[in-house]
DNA sequence: CGCTTTCTTGACGTTAACGTAAGCGTAAGT
DNA sequence: ACTTACGCTTACGTTAACGTCAAGAAAGCG
């Protein structure tokens, strides 16, 4: 029975908030190399225990808002910016607004994208049509 | 004058249905390497006027269906995929049907896509709101 | 003829986001 | 003590679709 649950998965060491590599890698469904890198491009900076990295919980929280923002669309450089825009003044009336206009940005690059995924569809319908008349005239003439 | 009206531009050796490999990369607004590429791909094959690359009126339907292929994303490897099938039997059922199958798949993927687009779109509402939540508190308390 | 433009073929460089492996240390379980 | 399991760093490999030279050929022009 665990006497320290922390998580799942008691470290035993250590107490609550603290994560190693691989549980994080599976919560999120990434690998380690991934989180490696993200660390290396600065998006990540787990505390250690000799070598061994330790995530906290706000470790764990900016890995949710990277992910969120892959997801958007963003490149991690992106999300690199964003993260120091905030972390250089969390309550800066200023930085927010570029916030804004960097979530801005990222709307019509998104909305760029569906139409133009619209227009794909559109495409593959029409090309689909096309390939459904064919095979109608072939079945005819074969009948 | 031109007096043979060939496209925009005459190339004065040759008639109609003849392009250069700059004729098409302007008109479609790609590079000549693009073209190269393409060709290397298995996707196009201009004659040769010596070295010299002809582009037929063929091959610039070809390169039109290309770049229809690229909006609707599929790779180069896909898009010759398709070429090869319509190609090695035009008017066969079977392949017509392997063609809508890969239709099919890329409207899934598509679909997908759109899906997770539109999640993305929620993601920076979201962010969006509680940014601009901030922003009001903030404008508050300096007020 | 010399100059300029447009073409050619290599062939290496680029970007993003990891994958993959080598080689080694450490820690837990049996 | 031995064996797994996990972690670390370093560093090269991968993929797609080109970009970017370099070096040279052919062709039109004055």
């Amino acid at each position: 029975m665990n006497t320290t649950s922390c998580e799942v998965k008691p470290s035993a060491t250590e107490r609550c908030g603290c994560y190693t590599i691989s549980d994080l890698a599976k919560e999120f469904e990434v690998t380690p190399r991934a989180l490696r890198l993200y660390e290396e491009s600065g998006l990540l900076e787990p505390q250690r225990d000799g070598q061994k990295r330790i995530y906290s919980e706000r470790d764990r929280v900016r890995l949710r808002l990277i992910i969120r923002g892959k997801r958007i669309g963003c490149s991690l450089a992106e999300v690199k910016e964003l993260f120091d825009m905030y972390d250089s003044s969390p309550g800066e009336s200023g930085q927010i607004k570029r916030l804004l206009e960097k979530l801005d940005e990222r709307r019509q690059a998104l909305e760029l994208q569906r139409s133009e995924l619209a227009l794909s569809l559109a495409d593959i319908e029409q090309i689909e049509q096309r390939a459904l008349e064919t095979l109608r005239e072939l079945e005819n003439k074969g009948h």
